[in-house]
RNA sequence: CGCGGGAUGGAGCAGUUGGUAGCUCGUUGGGCUCAUAACCCAAAGGUCGUCGGUUCGAGUCCGGCUCCCGCAACCA
């Protein structure tokens, strides 16, 4: 592997229309995080650049809807966000935004020198434009009739009636989702970069020179670029934005993927004015992108292309995007509020950022979409951290308190058993460097966690609480080994769980502490104090998740009816079909479950002529005895039809709720059995 | 037939160049009692989405199909 000076990590830049949610944290922030602890703990060279991505269309639509301007919407989330990072542990060097001073100049520049350089090519092409906005449209944002199902509901890029794929252009009767007017074609003028002029050196750099890629990363690029690059527009109209700096662009902006990744060498210039080349322009320096999957084409092609037609920078060493996180099942989602966002989960489980910290990192996305639920993450609380983790520590320290009055007691002779043990974890620095190195925080975390498995198995095993009837220097030799598994816990521990290893730490009096250290038996020396256990981890109670569980349920339903737009009105019929329809009142005689069927109820009902049966697929929504004696309505004159071996003869109406909730319709005063409504 | 990724015991995940399917949690039984009813040992549980092919041998290679996710607006 190639030897580097020093490493410049990038995570991807938060969307600020909205705070940041776990999926953020197990995709990108949360891997990147330990990826720059484990190097800083080594000693290496490294800065880790974030901040907020505050330009595009959505934060001004955002604004539109709240009367606010597009700056206090990213105000708003810049703040949020970069709170609960901190808060959260998250150790950037620098956390800004793309609305800087500074970015606005580096963006600026950055695209003048490649105008100049003639990297861009210019196209004039012709946009549907809302004259009452006055602003062209982006595809999603004009509806119309899609020209191949006749679906009047079709979005500019795609009609989701019939799933075709389709141009704003082809649309019959186009209106602007903004204003609801008819949108006119106006001539605009664009400068693309031409990736297709790329192609030849990304396709020996990607697909040659790193396979070692993740499958996902690697596949994605194969695809693009054996489908063969197309120039893609970097400027927009629009007036949010970085202005595009070159003569006739007014009214224009950078777009914002070529906006947003200018920002990482931006924020570098903020965080390092005089030295921030070396860490973007120096062959040995490792540049690394933290990314989702949704992210990867942006940074392994065209982000690339972008530094390569500057010339002057380095391109990425590795780009290790994560596959998505779901949530209880469902996918995570910014606009539907199903989320577990990063400041909530902060202010409900105070002190607790390590248990989340922990259960993204064991059930990460790395190879493909996984689930986030709250029964995993108190079961991994409760079961791993409290129960491995935090009692074999608790179980150390109580023990040499309880024998050795809180000093590091004299190590012996080891025995054969304990040189068996010493074997288990001797390679662990080795394992756990092999696996971070290559972004396989998963299992990097796992071999951290053995080494309180390999604790817990050598306390049963030796029994001091025994041997302390007998053989004291022993109980020492056994005791000492379990706090130099501990003290190896607190360094293997840094990079995941940092306030827990802090915690260690101070317990153990351990100032400082090396990585080098890890897997030796010497890190604490004899009579070395200790202070009073504190427990690292508490259980969580079901309470807790269960009121978690709830809280989004509560969501799931608000959106439901939220989102619920009554159904469009049927095609208009006569008065004559109308009266077709024979429509009676009943009383219900009796009901009784149909057996064999899980939906269906048989009445009984009085229709003032000798009653009838009637079969009704409402089991789901009521018990028989609930609508006994019960006037309901029904269709009297419905052909008969057999359900279940029994033949119903009509229909009891009910009206259907947007989340399938059945009510059945009453009169509101009792009237004669076989009334006709009308 | 748009492109890419995924589908492995109850749950969540590993499975490197094809050679008798692993890990964590959960479950069951036993042990221990220093410890946050925690810990240790053992067992049960999978025809590796599906159909077909290559091979002495396929979770692993090839082809068809089904389902899930992503990209093509926004979103890790």
């Amino acid at each position: 592997m190639k030897h580097f000076k020093r490493t410049t990590i990038t995570t991807a830049l938060p969307y600020a229309n909205g705070p940041v949610h776990i999926g953020h944290l197990a995709g990108v922030y949360v891997p990147a995080d330990i990826y720059a602890r484990y190097l800083r703990l080594k000693g290496e060279e490294v800065i880790m650049i974030g901040g907020s991505d505050e330009h595009g269309v959505p934060i001004t639509i955002k604004a539109k809807n709240e009367g606010i301007t597009p700056q206090d919407v990213v105000d708003r989330y810049h703040a949020i966000i970069k709170k609960s990072f901190e808060d959260f542990g998250i150790t950037f060097d620098i956390y800004s935004r793309t609305t800087s001073e500074t970015h606005r100049k580096t963006a600026s520049e950055y695209f003048k020198k490649l105008y100049e350089k003639g990297e861009f090519i210019e196209k004039t092409s012709e946009q549907y434009y809302d004259q009452e906005a006055q602003q062209f449209l982006a595809d999603r944002y004009i509806t119309g009739t899609c020209p191949h199902c006749k679906n009047e509901h079709a979005y500019g890029d795609q009609c989701e009636a019939c799933g075709t794929s389709i141009s704003p252009l082809d649309l019959i009767n186009p209106k602007s989702a903004l204003t609801g007017s008819t949108p006119v074609l106006k001539e605009t003028k664009h400068w693309y970069l031409p990736l297709d002029k790329h192609e030849a050196w990304l396709r020996e750099w990607i697909l040659n020179d790193h396979k070692e890629w993740k499958p996902n990363v690697y596949g994605q690029c194969k695809s693009w670029i054996d489908l063969g690059l197309q120039p893609r527009a970097v400027t927009r109209d629009l007036d949010w934005g970085v202005a595009v700096p070159v003569p006739g662009a007014e009214g224009k902006v950078l777009y914002v993927w070529f906006d947003a990744p200018i920002g990482y060498i931006s924020n570098t210039i903020e965080l390092l004015p005089d030295t921030w080349e070396t860490w973007w322009k120096d062959p040995e320096t490792r540049l690394v992108h933290f990314i989702g999957k949704d992210n990867i084409v942006f940074h392994c092609i065209m982000f690339p292309a972008m530094l390569k037609a500057d010339g002057s920078y380095i391109l990425p060493e590795n780009v290790p995007a994560n596959e998505f996180l779901n949530l209880e099942g469902d996918k995570i989602s910014t606009s539907k509020n199903w989320a577990v966002w990063l400041h909530e989960y902060l202010q409900d489980f105070p002190g607790k950022q390590d248990v989340l910290r922990y259960v993204l990192t064991a059930n990460a996305p790395e190879t493909k979409d996984n689930d986030f639920t709250w029964k995993d993450f108190q079961a991994r609380n409760n079961n791993e951290l409290v129960a491995i983790f935090g009692n074999f520590v608790n179980r150390a320290l109580v023990l040499t308190h309880k024998y050795f009055a809180g000093k590091v007691p004299a190590a012996g002779e080891l025995t054969d058993y304990d040189r068996e043990t010493l074997q288990e974890f001797v390679n662990v620095k080795g394992e756990m460097e092999k696996l971070l190195e290559n972004y396989r925080f998963r299992d990097a975390l796992k071999e951290a966690m053995n080494l309180a498995r390999i604790g817990n198995k050598y306390l049963a095993d030796t029994e001091p609480w025994k041997l302390a009837k007998t053989d004291m220097a022993r109980v020492a030799a056994i005791m000492n080994f379990s706090l130099q598994i501990t003290a190896n816990l607190a360094i293997a521990f840094e990079p995941f769980l940092p306030f827990t290893s802090a915690k260690l730490r101070k317990t153990l009096t351990m100032p400082s502490f090396n990585w080098s250290d890890l897997g030796s038996i010497a890190i604490l020396p004899n009579e070395h104090p200790l202070q009073q256990p504190e427990l690292l981890f508490e259980k969580i109670e079901d309470d807790v998740v269960a009121a978690q569980v709830q809280k989004l349920l509560d969501t799931k339903k608000a959106n439901e009816l939220n989102n619920y737009k009554a159904p469009a009105v049927r095609e208009t019929i006569t008065f004559d079909d109308f009266t077709k329809l024979d429509i009676r009142v009943g009383t219900v005689k009796s009901c009784q479950k149909v057996p064999k069927a899980d939906k269906l109820l048989e009445f009984t009902i009085d229709d003032g002529l000798g009653g009838r049966t009637i079969v009704s697929g409402i089991a789901a929504h009521y018990k028989p005895e609930d609508l006994l004696g019960k006037q309901v309505c029904f269709i009297a004159n419905l052909a008969p039809r057999t359900l279940k071996g029994i033949t119903s003869e009509g229909m009891i109406l009910s009206a259907e709720n947007a989340d399938g909730r059945l009510a059945v319709i009453t009169p509101l005063s009792e009237v004669l059995p076989g009334s006709e409504v009308k």
